[in-house]
Parts: structure tokens; sequence; C-alpha cells
DNA sequence: GATAAACAGGATAATCATTATCCTGTTTAT
DNA sequence: ATAAACAGGATAATGATTATCCTGTTTATC
């Protein structure tokens, strides 16, 4: 059980969407590349992040990705979601209904349970933003150059 | 991502054998129908249960399985632990550390909100036993009735 | 317009973790 | 001695994640 690797390349490209100036765009290939991922991939994982609406990707020559909403307005909770989908952690396979057939009352205890550490993990992941957490990040000179060398427009 | 099927399926095994009466065991096979996996596999995961100490197995014809810990020091969190191991929600696969090679203590500042998450969620699991959570299950004749029948000793 | 560079999205393959099976060995009640 | 159970290694089947390819659409530039 892990939660996939798209998530923390996620965070991280969204970071470096962060940094951008306004009214440009970085290509889903450079930010690939960056992250250390393969672009074809990468590019599916941005999809979804622009499904989300967390991002918007601007097509044709020039064209690119950039941030929809303002760093602070986007959770980390947000892309795991975005990456994840809903109910990701635990997931009942129903057990108990097999074993008892007509309780299904009872049955839920252990996915109310879940349910509970679930909704208190995600209160964490919801109560930090893209910038809460990386403003020492953002002043790291060689990122900061690497996006200006970068951008598009 | 998701959590493994056999948490669920140990949860109840080990609910099975809490309603054990004391010197008696249940034969993995018996107890793998009642779950509803398949034997073999869940042989190596009752494994599992006893190599954390939640279970103890009786080797020998009229052998079996039976609770090694009271029911009530058995934590939802100890057989989570015992099926998937520590930190296994999340791990990082360190994506900044390649994106800016020097830096090594901002690599940590996801992870750091990763594993507040984790902790959080794991409170939860630890909140609760199988004694706790199964009070009512307990009563229900038709699993007590399957356990009579299937013991062993 | 034609071209080039970028995203959209479907189909499909490669990889990896989980689940399942098989087989040999050891233990113990009868 | 035999039968029924667990221990544990090797290996296969399945399913999810990651990766590639290809066709289509958009838009800046020539």
């Amino acid at each position: 059980m892990q939660i996939k690797n798209g998530f923390e390349q996620s965070v991280y490209a969204i970071c470096l969407l962060s940094m951008l100036p306004a009214k440009s765009v970085l290509p889903g290939e450079a930010i690939s590349n960056q992250i250390g991922a393969s672009p074809t991939y990468f590019q599916k994982i941005l999809r979804k992040l622009s499904d989300s609406d967390l991002i918007a990707s601007v097509p044709g020559k020039k064209g690119g990705f950039k941030l929809k909403k303002s760093p602070s307005e986007i959770r980390i909770y947000d892309i795991f979601l975005a990456i994840e989908g809903q109910q990701a952690l635990y997931y009942s396979n129903n057990v108990l209904g097999e074993m008892v057939p007509k309780k299904d009352k009872e049955a839920c205890v252990l996915s109310d349970l879940m349910e509970r550490a679930e909704t208190s993990w995600i209160t964490v992941l919801k109560s930090e933003t893209i910038s809460s957490l990386f403003t020492e990040l953002h002043k790291e000179k060689e990122l900061q150059d690497w996006v200006n060398q970068n951008l598009v427009q």
C-alpha cells in the first residue's frame, strides 16, 4: 500500500508553477524534466490537476501550464484529491457482510473507525497550503533561476 | 492506492478468534473459509499476525490459531502494523532532493506534513481495540455457533 | 495559409505490488 | 505410523501504477 508517487511529484510541480511571474506558463515537458518524471506520463498527471481546476493549461505554441488558484488557496489535500480521488486510503470489501449476511448495520463498525481516521488525516493535509508549506523554498535562487529560464511568454 | 484487503480480513479473523473459549483453537482453513479468503494465501496473513505476537499458532493435528493477547489489548493499529508495516501510508521519493541537490533540510517539509497526518491517522486507529469495536458483534448467535462448530480441542 | 510547438485524450505496453498456488518440511494427536 | 495442522520458500496470476505511442486540436510565427 502506498500513496502514488504522482502525488509528491504534483506537489512540487505546483510549487514550481507558484514561482511563475504572471501571464507566463511552463511547458509540461520542462516541468516533467525538472521533476524527474517521464514526460508522457506526467502530462496525464498535469491533466488531472487541470481537471481539478488547480492549474490551467494553455494549448498551442507558447502554451504550457500555470496556476489557476493562488498558492495560498491550494491545500495539499486538494492535490491529493486530484491525484488519488475520494475515499482513497481505505475501502471496505465487506468481509463481515459475507460472514453475517443479514446484519449490515454492524458491518460498518470498522468502516466507521477507518473513516474517522481518514478524516483526521485529511484535516492535517488541509491545514497547509502551497504557500504556507514552501515559503522557504521560494527563496531558493537556483529554483527561481530555472523557472525564469524555462517559462514561456 | 489502497490499504490491503488482508487488513480487513485480519481484523475479522482476530474477531473470530476473540470468540474462542480458552484452550481451544481455530484451524487456518476454517478461518479462511469463513472470511472468504483463499486458504493458502490467508495462512501467510495469519503468519504475519503470529509474527507480530497478536495470535499464537499451534502446530500438529488439532492445531490451529488462538489469540496471544486479550481482545482489549489488541488495537486496530496493531493489526494494521502487522499487515502493512511501518510508515505505510506515505513514503517520500525525494523528488525535491533531485531538484535542489544541496538542500536536504528543506526536503523534509512535505514529509513532515505527511508524517503529522499519518500520526493523526494512527492515533485514531490506536483508540479502538478488538473488544471495544466488536462488543455488539460478539452477541451474534450465528457467529458464536460457527465458532463453536469449528473450534478444536 | 503553412508550419511548429504545445495540450487532449484514447489505446496499449511495461513494471511492480498484491493475491494465490504449490511443494517440502516440521509438529503433534491418535 | 498416520493424519492433520502450521512454517516457509519458490513461483504464478492478477490488478494497479507507470510509461509510451498515436491522432487530433489549438495557437504563435512565418
